[in-house]
DNA sequence: TATTGTTATACTCTATAACTATA
DNA sequence: TATAGTTATAGAGTATAACAATA
């Protein structure tokens, strides 16, 4: 039992979590740091990155893709929705359930802050050289696959 | 110009980057709900974690650890106090400080947090073998070094 | 009756500014 | 006077529960 825990932690994949765990703490900074440029709070540039443009989603399924009650939803797009980046609509097949979609001025915020937050940190674009960049990449597309 | 810029973006860095932003996805959600099982906040689990046992910390460095205002940590110490996991003292050299170290109660939640959240997610452990594994883990360690 | 979204409530996190107690 | 931490205040996120409109 013990000597299963040993071997289980002595795994590679393991040890790759925890380094994984330390540039996570840097893409939090780094996303934390984007939002706030843009004057967004971290859940509102959650959101707005679950909408893409010309694909409406309903509060509820926003909700599950921020994993959070319902009820947060709601003031979370009222505050977008004032500053007139998304908007609400009816849906037709059920008019209980409402449409959200971004507004073209939210459809360019989004973009300029998913732009921003796609540009890779130092520790990856200079310690690594090309070779080992694409390495890493293609590690990570095969972990990630489906 | 836009060439440039599309230089840049076609790094593999970059692509590994977005591709660690969906694993940071996952990090998060295994962060928040390891947090919940131990009954403590976000806020309380990264305190809890930047507190070694043994290794007291002024209230100050805390909050530049938690990249947030003195004021915070305050409030974010105090529920841990009263839960008995941390301990403020005034420090020796200058009586404004205080130091605060983790309890034996707090040490003791600490290593099981942090042992939940060591273990490397399915896409990791199952999807690569062992050498792939080793592979990912050296190129990490290596974009990390120092 | 069941479901979607809202409202009400209470607690936590967050920043700013004013305060205290040390230095 | 300058600094470490606290308190006061206000805004935002969070969950639970009760509610409205719709199905």
């Amino acid at each position: 039992m013990a000597a299963a825990q040993t071997a289980r932690r002595a795994l590679p994949a393991d040890e790759a979590w925890g380094l994984m765990g330390e540039l996570w703490h840097v893409h939090r900074c780094a996303f934390f740091t984007a939002a706030a440029e843009f004057e967004l709070s971290p859940p509102q540039a959650m959101a707005l990155r679950a909408l893409p443009p010309g694909e409406p989603m309903a509060m509820s399924a926003l909700a599950e893709h921020l994993r959070c009650d319902n009820s947060n939803v709601t003031g979370i797009v009222d505050r977008l929705e004032s500053r007139g980046l998304v908007e609400r609509r009816p849906a037709d097949h059920d008019r209980r359930v409402k449409h959200l979609s971004v507004t073209a001025d939210g459809a360019s915020i989004r973009e300029a802050f998913m732009a921003r937050m796609q540009t890779a940190p130092a520790a990856l674009s200079e310690r690594l050289d090309a070779g080992e960049q694409r390495a890493l990449r293609n590690l990570l597309r095969k972990a990630l696959a489906e």
